[in-house]
DNA sequence: ATCACCGTACTTACATTGTAAATTTACAGC
DNA sequence: GCTGTAAATTTACAATGTAAGTACGGTGAT
């Protein structure tokens, strides 16, 4: 019987699928078994293309970053910069799941290089020694993953969260976190982001 | 026969069993059979004290945070706050799995509250208002535990990871990596977060 | 056309996992 | 002692990752 024209596996395929199943259903929900279903096929022929699942999930943190598009450049680069990191936190919001492995997996390949190279240059260009770039770079790398982090999780244990509210916790016991409640609502976090930029930047300019 | 004079099992022991054990042999090892045999037990009594691994996890991190102390009052805000910092990051490097931990699950309760509370009286004291008290805690959150989590990867997809030297990737097409290498034995990462703190200070002193 | 080959998919199998359900044990108060 | 209750065990099952072996389908050589 002819079987209905299915194409033909291959690694890039199951990546894709398997992103777009994790989007959809979570990590957790994703096993081999599932992820065949997904693409009409039976567990065991994926790892034709992929060795394991580690490989899978590093496969699918590899497709992650290949979202990522260089700023053009010419906006000067504080601006490049900034945008860079915007985008970079606009995957955590597209794909929070893929973006929290990407911070969890021990990393078989760096993946990042090329970027980090942009980054570099910019920074070099803009007259920052190297030391300092490095410094600047890591800062501003840990400042945005954790943010990124802390929103995919829903400002969890911070006072705050959008669940902050359902939790009563005694206005006597923590009163400044009480203080705080009426002005949860109205952050923006775009604005709060780009505020926490500000402050690195300021610092850069400050003490580079 | 008489049993070895097993103490018996609290929902204490068992969290500090499995934060002892995911120590020593990661994450990936825990399985509840295996905790139990650390405690000289089968699976299945663990369940009279912690409602499913998932319960288990939340509540290994709420041990992580218990170790966490305040500092003490009068070094003058920034000091105090610094401190706190200092003391969070080296969570991660005490028990960098359980911190992994700590960023990734979708929290069922709020661990930190009084930590947040702790933070925001100080820096209300200092005379933040509320929302800018408020940024300023997420900011450097967000800081830290980003830095917390890239150290505890090694600085994986960044130029600079302790394997970064094993891979081999051409200087004329990472030019500017490649120009660090030299420089990144000698990071002091000590030094490397205090710096990003001192950005965001310095941010603060400058906007707040 | 036949045959050998080889990569891809399928089948079967197994050890390990989390946990539900039923059962046994151990100890408290009478 | 007997009984009630909480804790520990036994048994069981479905789901998982993946090793091993098998079948298949297309390509190139004869």
């Amino acid at each position: 019987m002819a079987v209905t024209g299915r194409q033909p596996l291959s690694r890039r395929r199951i990546l894709e699928a398997a992103v777009a199943f994790v989007d959809r259903e979570g990590l957790d929900a994703l096993s081999m078994r599932k992820l065949g279903g997904e693409l009409g096929v039976e567990a065991m022929s994926l790892y034709n293309h992929v060795p394991n699942k580690g490989a899978l999930l590093d496969g699918m943190v590899e497709v992650l970053l290949g979202e990522l598009e260089v700023p053009p450049e010419g906006e000067g680069w504080e601006d490049r910069i900034r945008d860079a990191y915007r985008r970079f936190r606009r995957l955590a919001h597209d794909h929070p799941d893929i973006f929290s492995l990407l911070i969890t997996r021990p990393p078989e390949a760096m993946y990042g290089v090329w970027l980090a190279e942009e980054f570099l240059r910019t920074l070099r260009e803009a007259g920052f020694e190297p030391r300092m770039a490095l410094h600047a770079f890591r800062a501003l790398n840990s400042y945005t993953v954790g943010y990124a982090m802390a929103e995919i999780r829903d400002f969890a244990l911070e006072p705050g969260g959008s669940r902050a509210g359902a939790l009563q916790l005694s206005e006597e016991e923590f009163p400044h976190i009480s203080e705080l409640r009426q002005h949860l609502e109205g952050v923006d976090r775009d604005a709060e982001f780009e505020f926490g930029l500000d402050l690195i930047f300021t610092g850069l300019r400050e003490l580079a």
